[in-house]
DNA sequence: TCTGGGGTCCTAGGACCC
DNA sequence: TCTGGGGTCCTAGGACCC
């Protein structure tokens, strides 16, 4: 999708359409998404919400409303698949699909291309944009060459005559350190990381990442689209301070609302983890982090949150400038998958039954039915 | 008032086991 | 007295993507 949560927006506030619009966060926040028109001026995703406002002072800024965009998410890909059960979900708004196999249904990969263009404009009233290539190396980039609201094609024996002008950067997962490294190793186009030795790569940026780095170079690209909805690894959520703070009353107080806010999300989706990190950011942005792993997966929040706070000790932090916290549970697993052991010396019945409930409550009365008391004394004293 | 929040994957060292 | 090779798990950090 070309904008996607501008896009979404622009549909029911269609009044805005032609004007520099962004989506993103106002206090302490940063663009999520730029209309083309608000691009014109220099804004971009990823920017401050404050450089951009500063940028262009007319356009108008949206608070990003999730459900929607998941709404029109699912939309879109109820469209992809009624072209191919071979849809791999990339992100809310972007997908690969293997057209292997359609031709004789639906024709040309162009043909096949503009339809789905042509169908998530009709149904979604959103555009975007579509890259066929052999690969999905190849095919990601070539979707990036289409925008905005475009199709672009590479033939099988175009991919090094399309690869080779372009810049490092536009590599798909070169970001700006390996930019930087690459520069400085005096290569600035595709076509120079293709003619430099493979080994000379593997020793600059290691075994694995040189070789794939020369082998990208090369189109050379041997990744399967791949259908199945992938699992989650983890489960995390931070968030930042209105301002930073040294308080680490409050700071253990986010820590728990963090917590919280993790575990119900694990009991939801019925994952338990046991690796917990708790990660900081400094009001210098410098950012630490530091996990522990439990004896047994959970989806507890007072054991998320008890090991959130022996982690936040273990930093021995004096008088910290804290921007940030976050929490992240990983190894997580399949509820079914895993035999519940309760520790031999704690009641069956505990906070495990107190949580499952405040869930159902939170389901049927909404988000303030239940919280904790020690963040309802937090929320009635600020 | 510079710099979010959701993630994934890789590396590297140390502990520990066989 | 010297000291392998293979493997897993844990922790910390970093790069990158949308």
């Amino acid at each position: 999708m070309d904008a996607f949560y501008v896009a979404v927006e622009l549909r029911r506030r269609p009044e805005l359409r032609g004007r520099p619009v962004w989506v993103g966060g106002a206090n302490r926040g940063v663009v999520l998404s730029a209309s083309y028109e608000a691009r014109a001026f220099g804004v971009e995703g990823g920017m401050s919400s404050t450089r951009a406002r500063r940028l262009c002072p007319d356009a108008v800024a949206i608070n990003p409303d999730y459900d929607a965009y998941e709404a029109a998410s699912d939309g879109v890909f109820a469209i992809f698949s009624t072209i191919t059960p071979h849809v791999e979900r990339v992100s809310l708004d972007e997908a690969f699909l293997d057209l292997t196999g359609t031709r004789r249904l639906l024709g040309e990969p162009e043909e096949v291309g503009e339809l789905i263009r042509a169908l998530v404009a009709d149904e979604q009233g959103i555009p975007c944009s579509v890259g066929i290539a052999p690969t999905k190396l190849i095919a990601k980039m070539s979707s990036n060459r289409a925008k905005p609201n475009g199709l672009f094609r590479v033939h099988p024996g175009e991919v090094i005559g399309f690869l080779h002008p372009q810049t490092v950067e536009k590599i798909w997962g070169v970001g700006p350190a390996t930019t930087e490294k690459l520069h400085k190793l005096g290569l600035h186009t595709i076509a120079d990381v293709a003619h430099t030795p493979k080994s000379t790569l593997q020793r600059a940026f290691g075994a694995r990442a040189g070789g794939e780095l020369w082998e990208c170079a090369w189109g050379i690209d041997g990744r399967r689209v791949v259908a199945t909805e992938p699992t989650d690894r983890s489960v995390g959520s931070q968030e930042t301070f209105g301002k930073d703070t040294d308080d680490l009353d409050f700071v253990r107080a986010e820590l728990l609302r963090t917590s919280v806010r993790v575990t119900s999300r694990m009991r939801l989706a019925r994952v338990v983890g046991r690796t917990v990190t708790l990660t900081l950011r400094f009001a210098d942005f410098r950012t630490v982090q530091k996990s522990l792993t439990l004896p047994y997966p959970t989806d507890a929040t007072d054991e998320v949150y008890a090991a959130a706070v022996r982690l936040l000790r273990a930093f021995r932090l004096e008088r910290p400038r804290l921007r940030r916290v976050g929490i992240r549970v990983e190894h997580v697993l399949d509820v079914d998958q895993v035999a519940t052991q309760p520790a031999l010396d704690e009641p069956e019945r505990g906070w495990r039954e107190a949580e499952r409930a405040a869930d159902a409550a939170i389901a049927r009365f909404g988000p303030h039915a239940v919280s904790r008391a020690t963040l309802t004394r937090r929320a009635g004293s600020v």
